[in-house]
DNA sequence: GTTATTGCAAAATATTTGCATTATA
DNA sequence: TATAATGCAAATATTTTGCAATAAC
């Protein structure tokens, strides 16, 4: 029987999808799926890989991230409001943004946006669905109320 | 019985939130009031007082922006991903984009993202719910069935 | 070998900052 | 008059574009 390796999983994705499985995209697509709950930028993305790709260009991860977008591989988020994060989610899932320590967490919120919904709203159809939360995250209000040791 | 004008309202708002009326604040918040629907940029705002306000700077609008946001008195939406939309919105409510005519609408939904529901989801206290929906609106849909005359 | 991808440099876009001028209370 | 707001110029940050070099099949 033989071995599957992750990389060949991606591979496969990336072929699935019509994508020529260039060590650019795979590296991308390896980091957005190991840090899948970290979102982030795509600067973020372009500093992590320099170690491992010396000549790496952001223009290449623009490109990247443009062409998984419009394959549906990743999704973009704008919670921030200042750059946009991405996210390698296979279930679709909404978020939560901490405002005071930065981090986004993943939300399976039983009520989803748009469940129990039809694919119209006032008449306009409805292809995408997004819903996020601000506040303040379990770990900042622990650290607040002194909890942390 | 005096009077009210919209402007002397406008006004109040401002002072009731510890902000000084000045012209410039008060034509950007009657003009968003004015085209609340319209969910314009900054640079929409700024090119549109022109008119007005020959001498406005884009700063002005954008320090303007800042400190109603800062004050609750608008809100701002990254719905499209490239730029921020401002909304006067009274009643909180969600947004859907049409991705073919870029257009903004205002929804009000009868099961609203977050609605029964606690102020907390997976142990973080929410301050902030955000929805939006994506997709084609009721009127170029209209128009890609034929149905406009 | 042909076509798509990469990556550099430069441009475009959106927003912020420093600071002198001006207006408000 | 003291304080805050305005507006110009420049800076910053993010993303996009043109194009030549390179890699994939």
């Amino acid at each position: 029987m033989k071995m599957i390796t992750n990389m060949e999983k991606l591979k496969t994705l990336l072929e699935s999808r019509g994508l020529k499985p260039t060590f650019q995209r795979l590296t991308v697509l390896e980091y957005l799926e190991k840090h899948e709950c970290h979102h982030p930028t795509a600067e973020m993305i372009y500093e992590a890989l320099i170690a491992r790709i010396p000549t790496i260009s952001i223009t290449t991860v623009y490109n990247t991230l443009s062409a998984f977008l419009e394959k549906g591989i990743i999704s973009a988020e704008t919670i921030t409001g200042t750059e946009v994060r991405y996210d390698f989610a296979p279930v679709p899932h909404h978020h939560f943004l901490c405002t005071k320590c930065g981090k986004i967490y993943d939300v399976k919120i039983k009520c989803p946006l748009g469940n129990d919904m039809k694919n119209t709203i006032d008449g306009h159809h409805i292809h995408e669905i997004h819903g996020y939360f601000k506040g303040i995250c379990r770990e900042c209000s622990n650290k607040k109320s002194g909890k942390q040791k």
